[in-house]
DNA sequence: GGTACCTGGAG
DNA sequence: TCTCCAGGTAC
């Protein structure tokens, strides 16, 4: 069972919590506890910010002092049939994983990169956003290895060659835009001071924010100014899927209107 | 059960 | 900041 609100009513609400001050973690161990005991707060449930008349809602909660991207969606890059990362960027450029044959089989290999579009992993992954083809495209350059990668380097040689990927993993615009727009169109934002008090986690919601109409050309502005990230998270026997990921404070660049209360 | 999504962080 | 990583669910 969950509570409806109008926008105003939400908006008056989580004036309201922002109020009462520092409250508990209700969620203690879980990383999801900031947003988790907002929902609680609200009385919603996880993923589903009940709006009537106003579809496409997404509450987006996040602690103010901290290093981690934000995650703005997964999406396996195309062409999906190939299963580019279990089959070809893991295979053939991961490493063995630092926990093989331990907590892992012998055999565990890992692709973890987080790459931009402004400067090369110090493994030689980027990506590119092409305005003719439409699309976002990753990209190798064996010449950007940092040589203290250079016993996986030779390795990568003897497995596949040190051209360009073939084919190069990509995601078309119209795609990555139907996808993120579906689920981020509207999006009230909050942030929240922490603290830590006696093991007790405590949180203060701060910062309140209602993005409107996510906009495809900042999104794709921001891809080209290295704001977002395209985060590959497989190993053998996991791939935690790809990516597209924020960096902090970047979040009201990608609306056409954004208040703040 | 396999795959593609979800929530994220530590050093 | 970047490199590398985690436990989950939906279907």
């Amino acid at each position: 069972m969950t509570i409806s609100y109008t926008k105003d009513s939400l908006i008056e609400t989580l004036k309201q919590i922002r109020a009462l001050g520092w409250i508990e973690n209700r969620r203690h161990g879980n990383d999801g506890g900031i947003g988790n005991t907002l929902e609680d707060l609200l009385g919603i449930d996880e993923n589903n910010l009940p709006i009537p008349n106003a579809a496409e809602w997404e509450l987006k909660c996040q602690r103010s002092r901290t290093a981690s991207l934000t995650t703005l969606l997964h999406r396996e890059p195309s062409p999906l049939g190939m299963r580019l990362v279990p089959r070809l960027l893991l295979p053939k450029y991961g490493w063995r994983h630092e926990k093989a044959g331990s907590k892992y089989p012998d055999t565990e290999m890992s692709f973890r990169q987080t790459i931009n579009a402004v400067s090369r992993t110090d493994r030689g992954f980027g990506i590119r956003a092409d305005h003719n083809e439409r699309k976002v495209i990753v990209s190798f350059d064996a010449s950007k290895v940092n040589s203290r990668h250079n016993d996986w380097l030779n390795q990568v040689k003897q497995k596949v060659s040190l051209d360009e990927l073939n084919p190069q993993p990509y995601w078309g615009f119209d795609d990555l835009f139907h996808a993120i727009g579906s689920k981020l169109h509207n999006c009230f934002y909050i942030k929240a001071d922490t603290k830590k008090e006696s093991g007790k986690e405590y949180f203060h919601y701060t910062d309140i924010m209602m993005l409107q109409k996510f906009s495809l050309e900042k999104f794709i502005i921001a891809i080209e100014q290295g704001n977002i990230l395209v985060d590959f998270d497989a190993r053998t026997g996991h791939n935690h899927g790809t990516k597209f990921r924020l960096r902090q404070d970047c979040m009201p660049d990608l609306y056409e209107t954004v208040k703040k209360f």
